[in-house]
RNA sequence: GCGCCCGUAGCUCAGCGGAUAGAGCAGGGGACUUCUAAUCCCAAGGCCGCAGGUUCGAAUCCUGCCGGGCGCACCA
């Protein structure tokens, strides 16, 4: 029995208590959840059905409780009932009841923990977005893993995603990258506004042996040659290191192809339409102060340019027009003032920011050693980038550490700590229950120890108190991967992770699961492989997630 | 000044209104002729920043304050 099949009990028999009593079926909720108790004393699952309807309907919580316990006992699978404390409900299962959830796990495989909560719904998720100005520092790294991550999660819930890197080759910080390179191939200092780092000299060594004619152009030629090839030089590199990485984009998008398109005025128009935009000092004006932003905000330039905002809404318009139900985008702590003016914005298009607009700010990322912070890149100076960090502690710890923690939350990476291969390195811990589990069916088949026929399983003998413990486990992750789809929060995978792998080193611990030297294989052993495959169904499934791997060796 | 994020064990952090607030690390004590000890077990460690409010019930929601981080362009 799973948790989903014990709330739906649950409320089956609160539906048949308030027909027995009369009251109003109405009050009852359309769903329920079980929770999973700390203290073991408390049960299997803990509801707290009781205590919420009981002022609703006018019941002492402990009498409705006892109906509810009444109702609940005689259904198949639960064991025992107990009231408690002000009306929680304390529920048992039968061991084989549980038990049966390994080989429903085993039989679904990838699929397990998989939903539909988000079906139907059309995301644009749009991360990590650098300018193609350098190679991709550690603040988009972040997103790089956290979206990524959470790309997986939408998915699995059953919601239709399309990922999008927004391609910024258009405005100064372009003009700055150009200059930069051709000040680098005439092996001039970097221009004073310009871009740093080893990275600059050898992209202009590379557009200058592509192109060896450009030194021969006059400078503002030169500097045009150097915009484009270094541009599309940089983009390969970053895309590549992405790739590197495990995240690729279904989309990259070109600003450029926005002003190509004539997709700002296309949007201009839209907002006009709409009311929202007047002329002021020259410039063009979106009066987001319509909608709560605290100033209004530029679209066109008093020198007839547009601003980088006005590309914003067009952009925005277009991911809308493509049909997306909802357009979330994840952007660094240093860019939370960005948020009212694209609610704003939004809402100037008519649309409910609320339901079609979703911005997630994730803090910032430090790289430590030795407890200080590592400032400088070897390659690019003054910023760390994706490949120090993947350098410094790999891809599966670098996508771990980053995706293990809230958004909210700013993070220092210890290299030291996270290239360890102890208990205190969490990616270790979760890894080596992979290979645990991996290495336990490779002895079972050379011992010929199989699960054998799934009719041949006999659950009810799992009544181990760690058996027990991985199980509920076990059955916790639909939940856990819904909740974390719904709240965007990868965090809790690595999290629930963390937990169902101590779960599985106690059992492990504590019961044999192949016979011992020439004993003879029992139920017991082939239910405990079942066990030990479930576990490494719902561990790679999990990993998956986050796009960390889960090896059969280590 | 205004806005956003954070404040939980010595340290790093979990905890989308539930019971006695959890985990890892550090420090103390144990378990290796092992199905991988990259593991497990025991003990110890807390005005959940402060003050009010809502609630049967608040670390969690609301208000105010204190402390820390970040941001407030016709920049990109």
């Amino acid at each position: 029995m799973t948790p989903a099949e014990l709330a739906e009990a649950v409320l089956a028999a609160a539906h048949a208590v308030f027909a027995d009593r009369g009251l109003d079926r109405s009050a009852l909720p359309e769903q329920t959840t079980v929770e999973r108790p700390r203290n073991p004393e408390h049960g299997d699952y803990a509801a707290t059905l009781a205590l919420q309807l009981s002022k609703k309907v006018g019941v002492p919580p402990r009498e409705l409780a006892g109906d509810l316990a009444a109702q609940l006992a005689s259904t198949p699978g639960i064991k025992s009932v107990e009231i408690a404390g002000p009306g929680f409900l304390n529920i048992r299962l039968d061991a084989a009841a549980a038990g049966q959830l390994a080989r429903t796990i085993v039989a679904a495989g990838a699929e397990y923990g998989r939903g539909d909560l988000l079906a139907g719904l059309k995301i644009n998720l749009e991360f990590v977005s650098a300018n193609p100005t350098g190679p991709v520092h550690i603040g988009g790294v972040r997103w790089a893993a956290v979206g990524d991550a959470l790309s997986r999660l939408l998915r699995a819930t059953g919601a239709d995603v399309g990922t999008e890197y927004y391609f910024n080759d258009a405005g100064s910080q372009i003009d700055r990258f150009a200059r930069s390179l051709l000040a680098a191939a005439k092996g001039e200092p970097a221009p004073e506004d310009g871009y740093g780092g080893a990275y600059i000299a050898e992209i202009a060594a590379q557009v200058t042996a592509r192109r060896p004619e450009v030194l021969s152009l006059d400078d503002a030629a030169a500097q045009e040659v150097f915009r484009v090839e270094g541009v599309e030089l940089m983009f390969t590199e970053i895309k590549s290191s992405l790739r590197d990485f495990g995240v690729e984009f279904d989309t990259y998008f070109n600003e450029k192809d926005l002003h190509d398109r004539g997709e700002l005025e296309h949007a201009l128009t839209r907002l006009r339409e709409q009311g929202h935009v007047f002329d002021a000092d020259g410039a063009t004006w979106l009066r987001t102060t319509d909608f709560g932003d605290d100033k209004d905000r530029v679209l066109r330039k008093s020198n007839g340019e547009w601003t980088y905002f006005a590309a914003d809404c067009a952009y925005y318009l277009d991911k809308r027009e493509r049909g997306f139900d909802r357009v979330v985008i994840m952007l660094g702590a240093d860019h939370h003032g960005y948020i009212g003016r694209m609610k704003a914005m939004a809402a100037c298009f008519g649309d409910d920011p609320a339901q079609s607009l979703e911005i997630l700010i994730g803090q910032l990322v430090n790289l430590v050693r030795d407890g200080a912070p590592v400032r400088m890149s070897k390659r690019a100076g003054t910023v760390i980038t994706l490949e120090d960090l993947v350098d410094a502690i790999g891809v599966d710890a670098a996508r771990y550490a980053l995706a293990r923690y809230s958004s909210d939350s700013p993070i220092d990476i210890d290299i030291e700590l996270w290239t360890r291969a102890t208990r205190d390195n969490p990616v270790y811990y979760v890894q080596y229950v992979a290979a645990r589990t991996a290495s336990v069916g490779r002895n079972a088949a050379e011992v010929g120890l199989t699960r054998g026929e799934a009719d041949a399983f006999r659950p009810e003998l799992l009544d181990h108190d760690k058996e027990n413990e991985l199980l509920k486990a076990l059955a916790e992750f639909p939940a856990v991967v819904a909740a974390a789809a719904e709240l965007r929060e990868p965090h809790r995978v690595a999290r629930y992770l963390e937990d169902l792998a101590g779960a599985y080193h106690r059992f492990y611990d504590n019961c044999r699961i192949l016979p011992r030297g020439d004993e003879e294989v029992t139920d017991l052993h082939r239910a405990r492989l079942w066990l030990n495959d479930a576990t490494r169904v719902v561990i790679a499934n999990g990993l998956y997630l986050l796009g960390v791997s889960a090896p059969e060796r280590m």
